[in-house]
Formats: C-alpha cells, structure tokens, sequence
DNA sequence: CCACTGACTACTT
DNA sequence: CAAGTAGCCAGTG
C-alpha cells in the first residue's frame, strides 16, 4: 500500500483538534519528513478546497498566520479565534498553549494532576 | 528527466 | 525585530 507524503499529511491534518494548531514542519516531521514543511503548504493550496481539511489549523513555526490580509489571513484568524485559539496583541499565536502535541496527556492520565 | 515553484525553517547580518 | 540567505523536497508541465 502506498502511502505518498501527501496522504499522510492530509491524515495528520485531519486529526488536529479544535482550539489546537501545528506548524508547517511539525506535520511535515510526523508525515516522516522533517524538511518538508513546504511540500505541506502546497498540499494545503490544492487539497483544502477540496477535502475538509482544517487548513486553518496549520501556521508557520513563529505562530504567525503566513497568508497575506486579503487572501485569507483574515479568513483564518477568524476561524482559529472562533475554537478559542487566542491571538496575542502582534498577531502571534501562543504556541506553547496551543500547539498540538500528539503525545498530549494521553498518556499522563493514569494520574491526576490536579 | 529537468526546471521551476512554494501558506517553510533555521541561521546570520 | 527586520531583512537576507541557504537548504529543503514533492508536485507540475
């Protein structure tokens, strides 16, 4: 069975969470290719329109949205702000509390925090 | 197969 | 922090 670069990408992109985003080389890294955070932005520019794909949930490694106003920046933070994603005065979002980590608490949870 | 492209990233000025 | 540079690699024609 095949499994191009692509497809996984598109797989992983899919199971981003709400209010939860990636980097363009994180799902680049957990399709099995660190250095293919570019071949992920194009995949979104052919794909999104026609998989529902949360292309929004994807940004650059700064937290910073990469479309230019007017072409869909405006677009996106309105769609991360609706799942409660957060965005700080200089248009960044804060990464180290919505970034998407698949470890997560998952396996954390044997034990309460609290 | 080769050349070009891109919603990137890390590093250096 | 902004701007420039180099590396990166799959899709497209």
């Amino acid at each position: 069975m095949i499994m191009p670069f692509t497809q996984k990408v598109l797989q992983i992109i899919q199971g981003i969470p709400e209010g939860k985003v990636l980097s363009y080389g994180r799902v680049a890294a957990l399709a099995g290719n660190p250095r293919g955070a570019r071949q992920v932005s194009r995949i979104l520019h052919s794909m999104s329109g026609k998989h529902e794909l949360p292309w929004h949930r994807v940004v650059n490694s700064t937290g910073k949205i990469s479309l230019p106003r007017g072409r869909g920046y405006e677009l996106q933070r309105a769609l991360l702000e609706s799942e409660g994603v957060l965005f700080s005065p200089s248009h960044t979002i804060d990464l180290s509390i919505c970034l998407w980590q698949p470890l997560d608490l998952a396996e954390k949870s044997d034990e309460i925090i609290f």
